[in-house]
DNA sequence: ATAATATGGCCTATATACGAGTCACATTAA
DNA sequence: TTAATGTGACTCGTATATAGGCCATATTAT
């Protein structure tokens, strides 16, 4: 017993796991996967891929990055250098910044 | 006991996770939030945000979008007309093609 | 029409992610 | 330098997501 759903998400966020949970569905319709068969080749059961379409919060997130990768749906479009060249660009401005944040006094700037 | 790692994940999910924890740090240190601070904004302890920013294939994917929301990283571009426009079109396409998938000794034909 | 298959919804047991805490070390500002 | 704060890396108990099953309904092909 015990039904709480004391979790609550911002529209903004299930509104995007709903678009990413269609994505992946229209992706699988495409290459005519039915349930059972994308859910063997990413390794889970239907249940927990029916969640995944339905954009369910609650999943993995590592499960839905896999399905989403079978079914050839990407997120950032990753173009030029691929998922790899951003990442070095994001640790490169990661680089630029103070490695603490560190709150004293200073008011919250947020201009970028 | 029993360590057991029996889920594996792909390089490239393994890859694209990375990347969106490492964005959401830097949109964290941007902003010149602490991980508490974050933390506290999002509704989840710091531990969870620290495997969130390391891109830990298992956390709730929830969770993830939410801190993204918050810091400001915006997922596949919704550009234009934003997430909801997105979902839209992508309704459309769902649409277009058969409800059920149905296999019958045809071939897969994955053109598009 | 019928048969065959796909999908959605619900359930339970078990593996496990989460929150909360602690400690050590790093970084910043003074 | 020193003091104050941020961060990383753990541990542990408990809430909960997952797998796997079942059943009902929908859709397809014949």
């Amino acid at each position: 017993m015990a039904a709480n759903q004391q979790r609550t998400y911002s529209r903004y966020a299930l509104e995007g796991l709903s678009l990413f949970g269609k994505m992946i569905r229209l992706g699988r319709m495409q290459r005519r996967l039915t349930t059972p068969e994308l859910a063997a080749r990413v390794g889970i059961s239907r249940s927990t891929l029916q969640r995944i379409e339905k954009g369910d919060p609650k999943v993995e997130i590592g499960l839905m990055f896999e399905a989403a990768a079978v079914v050839g749906v990407k997120l950032f479009d990753a173009d030029e250098k691929g998922v790899a060249g951003l990442s070095e660009r994001t640790d490169d401005r990661i680089a630029l910044l103070p490695k603490h944040v560190y709150k004293a006094g200073k008011k919250v700037v947020d201009d970028f």
